[in-house]
RNA sequence: GGGGAGAUUCCAGAGUGGCCAAAUGGGGUAGACUGUAAAUCUAUUGGCGAUGCCUUCGGAGGUUCGAAUCCUCCUCUCCCCA
């Protein structure tokens, strides 16, 4: 499997280095992605990076994932985002720990393969390296010419826009990244960084480093950063990231995600984040392209990478979960499911508790929705959706604010399902 | 060190003494249409015991019958000149 022609017809590949190819084809070759230790779980962001890692070691190629504790302190300039705070090394190594567990299920670490993946941390090298030591030893190497003609920072000084100017630690990130790759290609022998196309001036920067420090030949490459047709963000719903930790997302919630995907997004994305070959795919698109309302790209894209992140069960059950909530399901089909079923279907569900007592004497919806559960964010709020219709409970549609709810509305003897618009649901468990 | 501009509801951005809970746009939410899509259209978008009341226009005071709007001080941001 040729590693270069696998990601071109997947469409990752914004830009390649010249001679990136022949390398591989020369040797095994070792390369790295960068992750931000910011969180203790992935998020689907990181899942192309990811992704990279793992059809490079398919194609018999060593993974190495550096996870930044030194440089997600300082802040990429090209992120916009705002300088961040030094994590302390507890965090630091709790997340890194975590984080190489999710990457477990997509990267094999412990085989003795030579090409066995690896994960290593920048803040292991930069931590005892001294200010003076780095800029004689580093700074010395690359000119401020050179870093200042870089996109991301050249955006930055040409401060048209009111933005709050750049600060000397965000200038001197893509050095320290720089140095990150140099000290891989020192001491693993890597000689290839990939990442987002954002990434393109800093890992340059580390290649020129490599040239003049070790007189080296290193490479770069880098995958078109994820969009939606629709100009959102993505990787992000209403209730914010999609992570890979299913605490944190519930798989039902995950399978929700690829589902929804648009179909110009998922003729995309099925490329980028499942496995399946190309004869495959094709054969996905034309048959969604025929028939888009059957929505099999959605549908197979959700199986696959459901099954990837978490398992074939949790996909069974986030298909069950979304069939009774999506699909033909009326009160009747609701009111006949035993407890373990309702509990497994709601399982990505919120939930809320409420006391017994607050329904013996029936309960006014506006009351138990804001009140006793927090649904709803004001009365003001639930209120209005339930003059527009959008509010449901066990499946039937609240006409009037004045709906009163008591124990002849229990699923189950103690659940209430509560239904906001179309897509989100709400478990009150009464006690 | 000197000079200038600014801080408004989720965001952008109007408003410069009463008609302001505050234009408009974006975003969010809900509805219609659909395929749990996209696009489009409609409604809504501070809170509440709701033809009214309460809290909001960087912070603290003050003027006034009445302030987002005027005055004083403070905090922060940006720009220009040294």
């Amino acid at each position: 499997m040729n590693f270069v022609n696998e990601l071109s017809w997947r469409g990752m590949i914004h830009d390649v280095m010249p001679g990136t190819e022949e390398q591989f084809e020369k040797e095994m070759t070792s390369a790295y992605v960068g992750i931000d230790p910011t969180a203790d779980s992935l998020h689907i962001g990181h899942l192309v990076g990811v992704m990279m890692l793992k059809h490079l070691q398919r194609s018999g190629h060593k993974p190495i994932a550096l996870v930044g504790g030194a440089t997600g302190m300082i802040g990429d300039p090209s992120m916009k985002s705002q300088e961040r705070n030094l994590l302390d090394e507890f965090t630091l190594r709790h997340n890194q720990d975590c984080l190489k567990r999710q990457l477990a299920k997509f990267l094999d670490f412990d085989s003795n393969e030579p090409n066995a993946a690896v994960m290593v941390n920048n803040y292991d090298w930069m931590k005892n390296f001294t200010f003076l030591d780095f800029i004689r030893d580093i700074g010395k190497h690359i000119t401020v010419n050179y870093m200042m003609s870089k996109d991301s920072v050249k955006k930055r000084i040409s401060s048209e826009s009111s933005s709050s100017g750049m600060s000397f630690t965000e200038f001197t990130y893509q050095l320290v990244q720089g140095y990150d790759f140099l000290y891989l290609y020192q001491n693993y022998n890597c000689k290839l960084q990939m990442g987002g196309s954002d990434q393109w001036g800093n890992i340059t920067t580390g290649t020129e480093l490599i040239r003049r420090i070790a007189g080296g030949t290193a490479f770069a490459m880098t995958c078109p950063l994820i969009t939606k047709a629709d100009g959102g963000k993505f990787g992000k719903t209403e209730s914010g990231n999609v992570w890979l930790d299913p605490e944190k997302t519930s798989p039902y919630e995950f399978y929700q995600f690829w589902l929804n995907t648009s179909d110009e997004d998922a003729e995309k994305y099925i490329k980028i984040f499942t496995l399946l070959g190309q004869e495959e795919i094709n054969e996905l698109v034309t048959m969604h392209r025929d028939a888009p309302h059957q929505r099999a790209l959605q549908k197979r894209l959700a199986e696959e990478v459901t099954v990837m992140v978490h398992s074939r069960d949790d996909y069974d059950m986030a298909v069950e979960a979304s069939q009774i909530l999506f699909g033909q399901g009326t009160a009747d089909q609701l009111k006949k499911l035993n407890e373990k079923t309702l509990l497994s279907v709601f399982d990505g569900v919120p939930r809320f508790e409420v006391d017994m007592s607050e329904l013996v004497s029936g309960i006014n919806v506006v009351d138990l929705l804001t009140e006793k559960a927090a649904v709803f964010p004001s009365k003001g709020e639930i209120r209005r959706t339930i003059q527009s219709n959008g509010l449901s409970i066990n499946k039937e549609r609240v006409i009037s604010a004045d709906f009163v709810i008591d124990q002849s509305a229990l699923l189950g003897d103690r659940y209430i399902l509560a239904q906001k618009g179309k897509k989100n649901y709400y478990l009150i468990i009464v006690r």
